[in-house]
RNA sequence: GGGCCGUUAGCUCAAUUGGCAGAGCAACUGACUCUUAAUCAGUAGGUUGGAGGUUCGAUUCCUCCACGGCUCACCA
């Protein structure tokens, strides 16, 4: 290892001796590599020997075959790679000696013209070659590339170099993003930034990770959430705003949970769950078909059609997908409901309201067949303090998820905006967490201050921005589109 | 946190019953002015993740530890 770093070390000192700035500070390029690809990639022999006198193009070092006098580089940039001919009768002296200097990594800039190969490949004929950059450790081999998963997390950057894949899955993820903020702002609204540092983690029901201000020797959270500074924001009078940013959770690890994960929350006043419904449809259907060309992806191996959504109250769920019989008025008693998570081996708490007894039963028994986009609303009240209750059946809130390829992807309710009951759900929230339950909401007085100022009727969302990017570029774990995903300290 | 699996050269992988740790690519030296995983000849590269143990002898068997993967639980 020492060796193969020392050899390079020492070839950057000869590329010096050659007179050559080992870091410039720039190479103007006429075009990029994907550019050449795209101008030049159609054209035959003869119309390329009437193209343009000579391209300017930079990119780093991927292949390297040799022949004495000459020889064929590959560069590669932005994803996209082209050949670069180096002949010794068409270089300076200086530039073939600084040729034979170069490895496998390094960065380079080309100057020359556009020809075909005998083998019919596209390729520049050096006339000129700038020596950009050294890499001193070795790319990993060229026919078997990087698979260790582990150092493609770790190094993410040579990850990106070496598979070219992975660079297509965080493009992807960037349109996403993209054609998200460019709906919502088309739908007239206001994009904002709130704090990450929380005196009070609130908006969800999660563990949050602790830290500390020194000048104010405070302690501080990050958020878990965006969702109260949002409708805050609501009571301000900035009826349509979203905030598409990070939020933690001091929780476990797996295929689908990271520490950090980007959510999209947006809030629309004057609306309801329904409504949201309505919007949502249109935004995915438009995100799909934009970033993917078609409303239909596949997702481990299953076509998902976007240009479908089905509605069901959880409780018709349960009742559709549920191996045992039940009945929607099974699912109101609580003595069925428990009896039934008992014959289905299904784990939940003895002491836990029937609310949550329904969200175990509904785990255990529908979540996994929802691969099409499916609606999941009307929960218990019990799982949901910041819901309004629905006025025909007070056990229940209006609230939907949109469940996608077994995943949750998307939460949604009409706010509640009634302090006296804010303060009540609260209250019960503490005493969930006085029973044990850390994750159970914490008051927060400054939200409640804010509803007591009058909040009109409002509909909010929380989109999970790094599931979505999963589904659209069929990756089986929310690592595989963060770009480096937590891990525990080397050494 | 539980269970299962993995860790050998820069990368991808071998190594029989416990018996001298190997290959391909990358690297180095040489030949070669149209190659496509270029080719040919040669060279070098290792505390087998770490620490103990069993044994004449451990990559191989045992224990512990570190890191990772899958999976279950929790969660979005």
């Amino acid at each position: 290892m020492e060796q193969l770093e020392s050899i390079r070390v020492q070839k950057l000192q000869q590329i010096r001796a050659l007179g050559i700035d080992a870091y410039p500070t720039e190479y103007r390029y006429t075009h990029t590599v994907p550019q050449v690809v795209e101008q030049f990639g159609g054209k035959t022999a003869e119309e390329l020997e009437h193209g343009p006198a000579t391209i300017r193009v930079a990119g780093r070092i991927v292949a390297n075959r040799p022949f004495g006098k000459a020889g064929f580089l590959g560069i590669t940039d932005a994803g996209e790679k082209v050949q670069v001919y180096a002949k010794k009768d068409q270089l300076a002296e200086r530039d073939f000696q600084l040729y034979l200097l170069l490895d496998l990594g390094d960065l380079i800039g080309v100057e020359g013209t556009l020809f075909r190969t005998r083998t019919g490949e596209l390729t520049v004929l050096a006339k000129q070659i700038s020596f950009l950059a050294k890499s001193f450790l070795p790319l990993p081999e060229k026919w078997h590339g990087l698979t260790d998963v582990e150092i493609r997390y770790r190094r993410r950057y040579v990850d990106l170099v070496v598979n070219p894949e992975v660079r297509g899955v965080f493009v992807k993820r960037s349109l996403i993003i993209r054609e998200i903020r460019r709906f919502l702002d088309d739908a007239g609204y206001f994009e904002v930034e709130t704090p990450v540092l929380h005196t009070v983690a609130g908006g969800a029901l999660a563990k949050p990770f602790r830290t500390h201000h020194n000048a104010l020797d405070m302690p501080l959270y990050l958020r878990i959430a965006l969702e109260l500074h949002l409708k805050r924001l609501i009571v301000g009078g900035l009826n349509r705003v979203y905030e598409l940013g990070r939020i933690f959770r001091n929780e476990g690890i797996s295929w689908k949970h990271n520490p950090e994960f980007t959510m999209l929350e947006f809030y629309q006043a004057y609306s309801n769950y329904e409504d949201l419904m309505d919007m949502t449809e249109e935004l995915l259907k438009k995100v799909v078909q934009t970033v993917n060309g078609s409303p239909v992806i596949t997702y481990d191996e299953q076509q998902i059609d976007f240009s479908r959504f089905t509605r069901l109250s959880m409780r018709e769920a349960i009742v559709k997908f549920s191996p045992e019989p039940v009945t929607i008025e099974d699912v109101k008693d609580r003595a069925k409901v428990e009896a039934l998570l008992k014959k289905l081996h299904a784990e939940y708490d003895p002491k836990a309201p029937v609310g949550n007894l329904v969200g175990s039963l509904f785990d255990a028994v529908a979540e996994k067949h929802l691969v099409q986009p499916t609606f999941i609303y009307d929960h218990p009240i019990e799982l949901s303090p910041l819901s309004k209750i629905k006025t025909s059946d007070p056990s229940l809130v209006e609230r939907f998820e949109l469940y996608v390829g077994g995943m949750e992807i998307a939460n949604a309710y009409s706010e509640l905006n009634d302090p006296v009951d804010q303060r009540e759900r609260f209250e019960s929230q503490l005493k969930a967490r006085e029973g044990g339950d850390e994750e159970a909401h914490q008051m927060d007085e400054d939200y409640i201050r804010a509803l007591s100022y009058g909040m009109p009727p409002t509909a909010g969302e929380g989109i999970g921005i790094d599931r979505l990017t999963m589904l659209l570029t069929n990756s089986k774990s929310i690592r595989d589109v963060i770009l480096f995903p937590l891990m525990r300290a080397e050494e």
